[in-house]
DNA sequence: AAAATAAAAACGAACGTTCGTTCTTTTTTC
DNA sequence: GAAAAAAGAACGAACGTTCGTTTTTATTTT
């Protein structure tokens, strides 16, 4: 039913927050100004706020109806594997590779615990929770002996691991020994499923 | 030799950083003006410029002789253990313990990052370098049966794993609930040395 | 040890910009 | 033709920085 035409109100929205959404991840939010939003939008500076009330309402709208989470945290949900371990090793990389299709994720999610000291933080958690626990409940049906975690545990663990694995390829990636990245990831998928020791555990 | 009359001059030097450290952690760097500084300082506005060229120039003195880097990572060199159990338990415990003893750390890092592309980074890493790598020649060099892994990317994963613990830990951590808080730690730290499944690997 | 002198630091007003927001007018949209 | 949106000038406040002056500090000379 709606899809069809989106109004010019709300095409000017759009403009809005996309301008307002591409100088947030590069620049971060203070500094920003309405002004570059605006010439981002095609539009002056006063009719922005026929369509938001401040600054931060724009900032607010992004979070919430803008921020990559939504986007990267469903393909998880696509992840193929008939053992638990092949699906670790798949679901690592499609997420990592994900993280790097966008690179404003990163920003957007350091602009808002530094700016806005995560007050969204609680908001985007209550939205993902959903997401996210059916994933771990599939991972504990797939063939293959795991410890006993608590699934909350094992998400937290699996994403943190690999996001982390992500902030620093990009952060330190070139300033490292090349020793470090070579085949990281495998490393760290490997870790993820064995530990780094030897022998039954 | 020295240690023993800091001149006035470096007194107020320092007086300069500690206010601009502690507004920049708590506000962001955009969002901290030279008033806030020159006021948290004791001095007036112009009084800033007869020791820092200009605001950024702060910003990197900061970065270069306080980030909280520099005290959290040696901690881990008295890290006591017989075997890698036991050594990686009390590291993790200990690493988490002090990054809680300095909540700075996060702010200052992130703002960094966000506010300055993390172009200090690369500085960062190679002062840490050194600091990191004979921990890790210290791990494989103890008792227990350790997987093939590049030193590095071993202490990439502990870092990351543990880092991303704590950060987790306090952005969403009021807003979880409460099973995947409680001991989540230990479980992090079962998942790093013996990995998610069970039986040989 | 005291006084004189040169250098450095503190002051605080002021500069030119830029900021977020408001307001009135004109134009577009339905 | 009524209502909404765009325009753009204008507002006051705040920004980083500069500047001339005064005060403090450190050094040298009596």
């Amino acid at each position: 039913m709606p899809e069809e035409a989106p109004t010019k109100r709300e095409r000017t929205r759009q403009a809005i927050l996309d301008a307002a959404y591409n100088l947030i991840v590069r620049q971060g939010y203070a500094a920003t100004s309405m002004r570059q939003v605006a010439e981002g939008a095609g539009l002056a500076l006063g009719g922005i706020y026929n369509h938001f009330a401040s600054k931060e309402e724009v900032f607010r709208a992004i979070i919430e109806d803008r921020h990559p989470f939504y986007q990267i945290v469903p393909i998880l949900n696509s992840v193929e594997g008939e053992t638990v371990e092949e699906f670790v090793r798949n679901a690592a990389h499609t997420m990592v590779a994900e993280l790097g299709h966008h690179p404003d994720f990163l920003n957007l999610m350091l602009t808002e615990i530094v700016e806005f000291k995560g007050e969204h933080v609680p908001l985007l958690f209550e939205r993902m929770f959903p997401m996210i626990m059916p994933l771990a409940q599939r991972i504990t049906s797939l063939d293959g002996d795991m410890r006993q975690i608590p699934p909350p545990v094992l998400m937290r663990a699996f994403l943190g691991m690999f996001f982390s694995f992500y902030i620093t390829e990009i952060l330190i990636g070139r300033a490292m020994p090349k020793d470090m990245q070579f085949n990281a990831l495998d490393y760290f998928v490997d870790i993820f499923l064995h530990g780094i020791l030897v022998g039954r555990n």
